[in-house]
DNA sequence: CTAGGTGCAAAAGGTTTGCGGTTAA
DNA sequence: TTAACCGCAAACCTTTTGCACCTAG
């Protein structure tokens, strides 16, 4: 869960740019999200930042995600109305849910991708933001990491 | 609310192919979703209900609007953890959420966009479903029934 | 007749909030 | 020093469920 050098100071960099503080707490959950990129929910991060401080809450943890967001450092994924799932930004990409085993994978996005999908917007519509999804079958063989 | 003869048999046809009853209560349902196409949360769709039946009761909005949905009748939006929103499908679509209104807009796709937008899975990937939303500003002087 | 549907009220489940005590700057 | 943050428990809000009654086929 050890932050790197790097991530720390990207951490603090992106919290101070929003006048925030740099805590444990924030430093910790960002570390737990970084170390097991698999899209965990806030209670399985709650139940992973618990092992190396026992004393966080589930409120604390949620709250700490919630500052992640905004920040611009950890994405919010939403499938239906399901537990909402946590991941580092790495930039834009899509997700897919597999329905055989719940996993969801990333799927890198061609450059200037949001360009050209937004092509099929009426004229007039300014988007800000896209979320494209997919659901059906991963291959099965797929190693644990590419869970990312 | 009432349901056009046409409509009538399609829910009747659908209802059956599934093995479930036509119901005074799902017709209604289906009927307050055709009459106004502006994707009502399910409150919203009870309210509505309600005007012409009311002794229908939320449970059984959300019960009808759950068995339309498995019936491929209608679909169910969600936009990250707000109420869900219902609209009769009319086939593939993309949505868009005006950010200064909260109306939520359907989005014409081109032909054949499905087969187009899964060349960005990787090999093995076989995708059933995907589901692709924008938000950002929409045209301010769109008139309401686009936001259908 | 009877399996399935409705209505009510209560529960579930994820998330948020109020508050008293703590901590980073 | 003090505004921001944490931890706890209780509240919130949408959605689901158990159960008794009803109704379509």
């Amino acid at each position: 869960m050890k932050l790197s050098t790097n991530a720390k100071h990207e951490l603090e960099e992106a919290l101070v740019t929003n006048g925030l503080r740099a805590t444990r707490q924030r430093e910790h959950v960002y570390g737990v999200l970084l170390t097991q990129r698999d899209h965990p929910t806030a209670d399985e991060v709650y139940a992973r930042a618990k092992q190396a401080m026992p004393s966080i809450s589930l409120a604390t943890v949620y709250n700490c995600l919630e500052t992640l967001v905004e920040c611009e450092l950890v994405k919010k994924l939403n499938y239906e109305r399901e537990p909402s799932r946590f991941c580092p930004n790495d930039g834009e990409h899509a997700h897919f849910l597999d329905e055989a085993t719940g996993r969801v994978f990333d799927i890198d996005l061609p450059e200037n991708f949001m360009r050209e999908i937004t092509n099929v917007l009426p004229q007039g519509f300014e988007a800000k933001k896209f979320k494209l999804s997919f659901s059906g079958y991963a291959p099965k063989d797929l190693a644990g990491d590419h869970c990312v």
